[in-house]
DNA sequence: GCAGTTTTGCTACCT
DNA sequence: ACAGGTAGCAAAACTGCG
């Protein structure tokens, strides 16, 4: 029952920031509760951060007492057993009562007599609550509340003082969310718009009820287009915000123009404007800014990082063309007189982005709530800080301090092994597969940073090839972390056998339990990442070393009851299907190394090339398998994968090469005809650094700068796209960017010669037609 | 000074 | 701004050659 005074309120988390009003540090909880938009404010809670002391706590609260009067600060202290590493401290948890002093305080008082180190004060103020209460994002939580005495101003339907600890709810689901996505059209004369001097056009604007708005630019210049704009925002009240590439594009170019006249782009829930935060993401307070280019960039299986390919990664089926105008295109367009072109290309880019908000948000609410980063930054942040973010907040439960980060030089170790393929056509072929080999590793051996020992002796676990060794006992810092998520994966499973196929709650589910996924096999990466509050070589090169026994066990054991190894690559060995071999096989891996292998998928033919991890086959479920192949790089012109697919199906399916270089001989003359499009001749390559750092002349290089000369502004990150064109001298003097290769020739011969010829020999080399041979017979008469 | 060879820089892939 | 292992291209550096 609610206390005196108070009522209990229901929320789910969707942002969280803090502020200091009248000298008091202020967490605000952003909240969605049965329809309506609250705002909570806790005003009791208090930053601090830990000492670690080396010498007697009697000794020395003394001194930081002292210090504490001649630093004038009402600081509080507390002697605490805490551990660091699995090694118990003792520790002062100085209390403080401004946020912005913790650093300060922190570097001072580690100077004193008798304190070894001070830890914890980089903790943001509103995560250092969110740890410490276990109120999560994108959870739901009950609180008793009462009526704010002074409530700040904010777009809320209400505003409340909590009166305790929020309490989390089991309820999974997140509520439905008001969702607006925004596309704005900023033109520049040629390449990209500059930021503040170029007008912004028109904005598209789509939201949860489809419901489409565009503000278009009228003679009397773009202000109205922006003040539409804030307005709708403002109208609409939206939860979350979806752009794609918004952090670099959308919201700059808002910005820019908005100062630029003098408007205050005031689009958050208090009136402010938004504003930049780590890594170049734009927060927008009380409100989650998401930017699924972010989303787009950690899907592997995307060609190019488009809205259009997020979609149809997504099973998203969207009205027209989303990526087929560049900057340049819509610009000449639109001065050309054919806005409606422009506009509507728009439009259906903001309906689809609200489409793919709304099919993301599924993973992201349930991926926030698992690391505890609020959903505005769970797509920005990288795999690293997702991982360290869910440790931070287990070391908190299980009282161990947060590590600092350190700057390391680079350290490498070995890793995984990959045998050589069989080259050649193998028939009849099982892959049995580890599942999560190095977590399953690190369990079994209690492999963590804190269970590391130098000593030697008894009840240890000593790693093949390195000897690192590893205490069993007691359970180590990361044998927890992956313990906790296999049970919640566990209980996903248990609860999704229960539920039909399709309905909400299991889609739920299963975006959880990737989420789990995405954590716990990112965490053997991450203890090798030299960057890692937790970060151990040991752990790292030992966890690896159990792995390549693992794999060497396996290839042993299956060779001892005849089964062929035809190839293997870290946690998976290739074998001939034998059914009741590959059963001895799996039941002997189990028995002997104490990890379950799978058989995971069956090719009815595979061919090897003589290259590792390059490889295709032919499933038994009639589909073709690319590995590693040019077909599936990203970095050969789409001539070269065609044909390399084309020559692929016919050798796979039908074993006839002859056919094959028929094949190929008449795509080559409709290549050398000309009668390809331009864009089947492009080269995308990612700008990996910017353009002054780079060494060496390489065609994307080069590329690069000429489109930087003409007014493109392009980023890291960023893929460039080039064509090669006749011409003298180096490659790298005949490379084009796509957007000023119309009207040149291009250099058909480069195209044969090194794209499609050696994408298919690659191939047909194992029917004896090497490069050489091939180009031979193809260019015959 | 040149041609052939080796090394380096770079990117994208696999698990 | 999670790891190492791997391939392969083009540029740059190197080597041998009276």
């Amino acid at each position: 029952m609610p206390k005196a005074g108070t009522r209990e309120i229901r929320f789910w988390l969707l942002d969280v920031n803090y502020e200091t009003r009248g000298g008091v540090p202020e967490v605000w909880l952003w909240g969605v509760s049965d329809g309506k938009r609250v705002l909570l404010l806790e005003r009791r809670f208090k930053p601090y951060f830990y000492l670690v002391l080396s010498g007697k706590p009697e000794n020395v609260l003394p001194v930081l007492e002292k210090e504490s009067l001649k630093a004038k600060r009402a600081l509080e202290f507390e002697v605490l057993d805490k551990k660091l590493f699995g090694k118990p401290v003792k520790a002062v948890k100085v209390t403080c009562p401004d946020p912005e002093e913790v650093e300060r305080l922190a570097g001072r008082f580690s100077k004193t007599e008798g304190v070894s180190r001070a830890l914890e004060e980089d903790i943001r103020f509103s995560t250092r609550y969110m740890i410490d209460t276990g109120v999560t994002p994108c959870a739901w939580h009950v609180a008793d509340v009462r009526e704010a005495e002074d409530p700040p101003e904010a777009c809320v339907d209400e505003i409340y003082c909590l009166a305790g600890v929020p309490r989390r709810l089991e309820e999974a689901r997140a509520p439905r969310l008001k969702i607006m996505s925004f596309h704005v059209l900023s033109l520049g004369k040629s390449g990209s718009p500059q930021l503040g001097k170029d007008p912004v056009y028109a904005i598209s604007v789509n939201n949860s009820e489809r419901k489409p708005s565009q503000f278009v630019m009228k003679e009397g210049g773009d202000e109205s287009v922006i003040r539409s704009f804030i307005s709708y925002v403002r109208d609409y009240d939206p939860d979350v915000i979806a752009g794609f590439g918004a952090n670099q594009n959308d919201w700059r170019a808002l910005s820019a123009r908005a100062q630029h006249l003098g408007l205050k782009l005031a689009v958050d829930r208090v009136g402010s404007e938004p504003h930049t935060s780590l890594y170049g993401h734009t927060s927008i307070t009380g409100r989650a800014g998401i930017d699924l280019l972010d989303m787009a960039k950690d899907i592997q299986d995307l060609d190019v990082e488009s809205l259009e390919e997020l979609a149809r990664y997504l099973g998203i089926k969207t009205k027209g063309r989303l990526d087929d105008l560049d900057e340049t295109e819509l610009a000449e367009l639109w001065r050309s007189g054919d806005s409606q072109r422009v506009l509507r290309f728009s439009a259906q880019r903001a309906e689809a982005m609200v489409e793919v908000a709304e099919s993301a948000l599924e993973f992201l609410t349930q991926l926030s709530d698992l690391v505890k980063i609020p959903l505005d930054h769970v797509a920005t942040a990288a795999v690293g800080f997702r991982v360290e973010s869910y440790l931070v907040s287990l070391a908190h439960r299980v009282g161990e301090l947060v590590p600092k980060r350190v700057d390391r030089g680079y350290a490498t170790y070995a890793g995984g092994i990959v045998l050589s393929p069989k080259p050649g056509m193998q028939r009849n072929v099982a892959v049995l597969d580890f599942r999560s080999m190095y977590p399953n590793l690190m369990l079994m051996h209690n492999i963590s940073p804190d269970t590391y020992t130098e000593e030697t002796g008894k009840d240890l676990n000593v790693a093949p090839e390195v000897g690192h060794r590893f205490k069993r006992s007691p359970e180590g810092f990361y044998k927890r972390a992956l313990a906790d998520l296999l049970k919640a994966r566990k209980e996903l499973n248990e609860k999704l056998e229960r539920l039909q196929p399709g309905t909400t709650e299991r889609k739920v589910l299963e975006a959880r339990q990737r989420a789990i996924k995405v954590v716990t096999n990112a965490l053997y990466g991450y203890c090798g990442w030299t960057g890692a509050r937790w970060y151990s070589k040991e752990v790292a090169e030992a966890t690896a070393a159990w792995g390549r026994s693992v794999i060497t066990r396996a290839v042993k054991i299956a060779k001892s009851v005849g089964l062929e190894v035809v190839y293997g690559d870290t946690d998976s060995i290739f074998v001939r299907n034998d059914r009741a071999k590959i059963k001895r096989v799996l039941k002997e891996i189990g028995e002997e190394i104490g990890l379950e292998a799978r058989p995971e998928k069956v090719y009815e033919k595979v061919l090897f090339t003589e290259a590792k991890k390059k490889y295709c086959g032919l499933l038994a479920t009639g589909e073709i398998d690319l590995v590693g192949l040019e077909a599936v790089r990203g970095d050969w012109a789409r001539v070269a994968k065609t044909a390399q697919k084309g020559v692929i199906e016919i050798v796979l399916r039908e074993e006839d090469a002859g056919k094959a270089v028929a094949f190929l001989k008449e795509y080559v003359s409709r290549l050398l005809a000309g009668s390809v499009p331009v864009g089947d001749l492009v080269i995308w390559k990612t700008l990996t650094k910017p353009l002054e750092d780079y060494e060496v002349k390489a065609p994307h290089v080069e590329a690069a700068r000429i489109m930087k000369e003409k007014g493109w502004s392009l980023a890291v990150g960023e893929k460039v796209g080039y064509v090669i064109v006749k011409g003298e001298g180096k490659l790298y003097q005949k490379a084009r960017p796509l957007a000023f290769a119309k009207g040149l020739e291009p250099d058909y011969d480069y195209y044969l010669r090194n794209q499609v010829v050696p994408a298919a020999a690659r191939v047909l080399e194992n029917f004896g037609i090497g490069e050489k041979a091939l180009l031979e017979k193809v260019l015959a008469t």
